[in-house]
DNA sequence: CCTAAACATTGACATTCATCAGTTCAATCG
DNA sequence: CGATTGAACTGATGAATGTCAATGTTTAGG
């Protein structure tokens, strides 16, 4: 497969000089960066992406133990997933009682959206 | 932070039965949660995601030599880098001679965008 | 040809991660 | 109360990950 390519014409380097004119990088998309790689790294786990895609549409109406029977690890591992997805800020939870509502938080998303779509 | 909850009334179970319903998951869901966290998995790190960043602004023009002065990392590390992007279908390259230029895949990332957006 | 440059690969290392078994904690029901 | 249930936490373990130093491979230039 290929594309459409336009080649800067290079000559190898005359012997102790940098190879190339390092191209500048402002340091704004350094942190942005990591915001954005935090987001995609909470989900890029089969089972933390699926957990995310049943909260967007049944958000704070499936408990854990919903949940859990989805996959094929133990309550204890979604729990963790579950948390690895609350720190990264994706999704919270209200607990009001013994079960556990877990749902998207609005506007999580949002950033890695918006770099991933133009 | 809150968010509108329908929470769905339930009680302790009778002790011994299952907890919930277990929600039915079609096999279909599951492949496709793979293919996406893959790819959100090999943007899960700063560096290769700016790694993207970057040749999704200047596909085909840049070489590695100069990636790699962008990043605090020595160059095999951007090799490694760049080839998890290609073995995620993210990027791909050209190597017209001594110098090797890498390039966004053009629809590599459009099952994830179109996950994300609605 | 021989050297050096651009990039990839290998091996090693420390760190992080996914998972489970076991335990703890809080809340409900009898 | 006391027992039990839903869910989080802990510790352990094997696998994966990010990084570097060293080496390999291919190509351009003298």
């Amino acid at each position: 497969m290929s594309v459409d390519l336009e080649l800067t014409p290079k000559r190898k380097r005359p012997a102790g000089e940098p190879c190339c004119e390092p191209v500048v990088y402002p340091d704004v998309k350094r942190r942005e960066a990591e915001r954005l790689a935090k987001v995609a790294k909470a989900l890029g786990d089969p089972i933390r992406l699926q957990l995310v895609d049943v909260l967007r549409k049944h958000a704070g109406k499936v408990c854990v133990c919903e949940l859990t029977p989805l996959f094929d690890v133990g309550q204890p591992t979604v729990s963790h997933h579950l948390k690895v997805l609350r720190d990264a800020g994706i999704v919270d939870s209200e607990r009001p009682g013994l079960w556990a509502y877990y749902y998207v938080m609005p506007d999580a998303l949002k950033e890695l959206t918006q770099w991933l779509s133009p």
